[in-house]
DNA sequence: GCAAAGTAGTTGAACGCTCAGCTGATGAGT
DNA sequence: ACTCATCAGCTGAGCGTTCAACTACTTTGC
């Protein structure tokens, strides 16, 4: 027998063209960064988030969260960076196993030179195809999607440092 | 100076669950399948477009434009899927530069095996957590991206063949 | 105190994707 | 026919991600 909640032609084409418009646009975004930037999506991301913490210091996990990445994907891509002069790892003076990614001078430069690119291929790719009324829809399904999956746990879209802080308070 | 058209904070909390959304669905899907199926996404939907082909056979080009993919991928993709005996590879009658893909009873059965979990965790992941409101906005939006993205140039979300068949006809 | 369970982060192998470069076939211009 | 540009597809190197260990530290329960 066959419990299988099978999708109607018109959760088919809604499935595929939220397929397709993914694609699309993180392609083209993804393609922009790399040629402009030389750093895979992720990484700007990576970046994003250190920016805005405090102190520009966020501990490995706190950071792995919030931009939404495996510990281990954050662990390969902070070592790389810092290889690169953007990031520096500093232990954790209240938990020793701990480790605080801290964005550098450098780092924070990287991410300035390459926002406005950025952000320019953010608008072309979605803002300059929608209505302001279109852009207000897919706030909201974008939004009930995020909510439905990440369950009951909150989950802060725009950056802030969660319910009990950064984890480890910025030692600067 | 500075032209750069930055998003306003509505725009950035748009961007940002769009963002959101979907990392967390598409990294849900994927794991899904790929403890499931033992395939990522990618191969998933190059099956699927084969299937739904006349003959099950398609031209490597046209499937590549079809399932949103770089040539360099399809050809790794269906290198790997002729090893695992889903697909074989023909030479096309009318055109030596073209290969032509079919996909294997083996291949279909494969894919039959993978769907309903995949559908159920493309329902979980969407579906169960909108509106029936939410999901037209949904489609409409992502349409209008699609749409805007794909230029002048038509794009067969509903999987035909396109204005002039499938390149080289199935010769079965 | 001490063992057991849980947490933080790292590491290396496997794998898929991208990019650039390549072969070989086709089509247009002369 | 002959050249040159284009197109279809393949290949290998490089890179980022995942997965499954693994180490080190912390917390819980006794």
């Amino acid at each position: 027998m066959d419990h299988t909640r099978w999708l109607d032609d018109e959760e088919q084409r809604t499935w595929r063209a939220f397929l397709a418009a993914h694609r699309l646009v993180f392609d083209k975004v993804e393609r922009r960064l790399q040629a402009g930037a030389g750093m895979p999506q992720a990484y700007y991301e990576i970046l994003v988030r250190l920016s805005e913490a405090p102190g520009r210091t966020l501990r490995m996990s706190v950071l792995a969260e919030s931009a939404l990445a495996s510990r281990s994907r954050v662990s390969h891509a902070v070592a790389r960076m810092e290889e690169a002069g953007w990031i520096v790892r500093r232990s954790c003076p209240t938990d020793r196993r701990g480790q605080l990614a801290v964005l550098t001078d450098t780092g924070m430069g990287v991410l300035e030179a390459a926002a406005p690119d950025h952000v320019e291929s953010v608008r072309e790719a979605v803002f300059d195809g929608l209505t302001p009324a279109q852009q207000a829809a897919l706030q909201e399904a974008s939004e009930a999607i995020v909510t439905h999956l990440s369950d009951g746990a909150e989950w802060p879209v725009t950056g802030d440092s969660g319910p009990d802080g950064p984890g480890c308070p910025q030692a600067s």
